[in-house]
DNA sequence: GTTAATATTAAGAAATCGTTAAATGACACT
DNA sequence: AGTGTCATTTAACGATTTCTTAATATTAAC
C-alpha cells in the first residue's frame, strides 16, 4: 500500500491548525480530508473510511474523546487508527484517549517533521500489523482481524462462524479437532446446535477455499492439512 | 507419571468457580492449588511449579493474558502448560491468549466431563512431550493428535476403530493384550460384539501397515512387536 | 491328524457424513 | 415498523465409509 492510497481525516475546530496539518500531509502524498467538529467527523469518517483520523481533543459540542468512542463503535471503522491532538502535555487526555480507543497522541504545538514521522509510525503499525497474520500454510493465510482468508493471495471473505471454524482448524495444522471440541470452541460450551451444523459450515469452507484443505476423520472430527 | 504427581494451579477471582474446579480435579486425583488473582498466581506458580495452570482471562488487576505473559517469561515455568478459562465465546481472548503463550482454552460454563477430558488431553501432550508422538518402533510412529500412523514416514490413515486398536497395541510394545482386554478398551465394556470382529480389524491393520507388526498369540490375544 | 482358534473374504448393517433446500434469525437500511 | 440481505441453523435424504457378521479357509497346538 502506498501513501497515495492512505486517507487521513483531520478533525479540529481551529482553522489554522487544520490548514497547517492538511498542507503538510498533502505534501507528503497522503489523501487528506478535513472537518471542524465531531459530528461531521463521524459522518465523514463513515463516508471515506480513512486509515487514520487525527482528532483534536478539545472541541466544542462533541469533544475528541467522545468522537473517538463513537467512531470506535462503528463497525466499518473498526480498523481505523485514531491519533489525538492534545493542546498541552495533558496526562488526563492521554489516559482518557487511550481508554476511548486511541492509537497514539500528538502534542501541540505540532512540528511538521515530528508529525510526519509520527504518522508514518502509526501507519507502519497498521500496515505490517503481522501480529494478526499467520504464516502461509499450503497457500492459505488467515487474517484474524479482517476476517479474511487469503487463498494464494486472493482474499476470500468468510462470515463469522465459518471464519472462526477455519481459524480453529488452522491454529494447529494436522491436529484433529473433535466435533465436541469444535462445538465448544466455536459455538461455546453452552450453546446447543444440531450435528449437521458443523458439516454445513465445513462444506461452505470447502466450497469457498477448495476441497483439499479440510479432511474428515469419520467418527472423530476434522483437521486442516496440506 | 501418575495423576497424583500432577500439580494443577487454578487462578480465578470467582470463589464459586475456584471451588467447583478444585473439587472436580481433586476427585480425579490431581494435586490442586488455588488462588484468586494474577499476582499471587505468579508467586504460587514459581513456588509449586505446577504442570498445568488454569487461568481465568477476566480478573481484576492483572488479567489472565498478562499473567500468562509473565508466567511464560519465567524460566522455571517454561514447560508449564497454561489453559485459559474464557467467560464467553470470546474470539479476542482466544487469539490474544494463544499469542500470550496459552496451550489451550476452555469455555465457561465448564462441564466437569469436558474439563476432565480436556485436562487429560493437555497433560498427555505434556507427558509425551513431543505433542502426541510416540517413539518410532520399527518404522512405525503413531500420532494421536493427527490421528495418523506413519509407516517409514509415510502417513497411513486409519478409521477410528482400527486406529484405536493400533494405539492400544502400540501403547505397550511387546505386551500381549487379551481379547477381553481389547474389547474392553477399544469397544467399551458394555458393547457386545462377536469374536471375529477383532480379527477383522487386525487383518485390516496388517493389510495397511504390513504383516510383521502385529503378532497373534493363539488362545490369548495379540501384541505389537517386531 | 484332529481340533480349536484365528484368518480371510465378501456382503449386509449401521453409523456417520455430505448435500440441499428451506426455515429461522440477525441486522442494516429505508 | 417494513424490507431486503446475508448468516446461521435445521431437517430430510442420499451417499459413503466403517463396522459387524457369517461363512469358509487356514493355521498352530497338541
Amino acid at each position: 500500500m502506498n501513501k497515495e492510497d492512505i486517507k487521513i481525516l483531520i478533525v479540529d475546530d481551529e482553522t489554522d491548525i487544520l490548514e497547517f496539518l492538511s498542507y503538510n500531509l498533502k505534501r507528503e502524498g497522503y489523501q487528506v480530508f478535513v472537518c471542524d467538529n465531531g459530528k461531521e467527523a463521524i459522518l465523514k469518517a463513515k463516508e471515506v473510511l480513512p486509515q487514520l483520523i487525527l482528532l483534536d481533543v478539545m472541541m466544542p459540542e462533541l469533544d475528541g474523546i467522545e468522537t473517538c468512542r463513537q467512531i470506535r463503535s462503528e463497525k466499518t471503522l473498526s480498523e481505523t487508527l485514531i491519533a489525538f491532538l492534545t493542546a498541552r502535555n495533558e496526562d488526563y487526555s492521554q489516559i482518557a484517549g487511550f481508554d476511548a480507543g486511541a492509537d497514539d497522541y500528538i502534542n501541540k504545538p505540532i512540528k511538521p517533521r515530528v508529525l510526519i514521522s509520527r504518522i508514518a509510525g502509526v501507519l507502519r503499525r497498521f500496515l505490517n500489523n503481522d501480529s494478526n497474520i499467520q504464516e502461509d500454510i499450503g497457500g492459505l493465510v488467515l487474517d484474524r482481524e479482517k476476517f479474511i482468508v487469503f487463498k494464494e493471495g486472493i482474499p476470500v471473505n468468510l462470515p463469522k462462524k465459518e471464519f472462526e471454524l477455519m481459524a480453529l482448524l488452522m491454529s494447529k495444522p494436522g491436529k484433529v479437532f473433535l466435533r465436541e471440541e469444535i462445538l465448544d470452541k466455536v459455538w461455546g460450551g453452552d450453546v446447543v446446535v444440531g450435528d449437521r451444523t458443523i458439516d454445513v459450515h465445513i462444506r461452505k469452507l470447502r466450497e469457498k477455499l477448495g476441497e483439499n484443505y479440510i479432511k474428515t476423520i469419520k467418527g472423530v472430527g476434522y483437521k486442516f492439512d496440506l
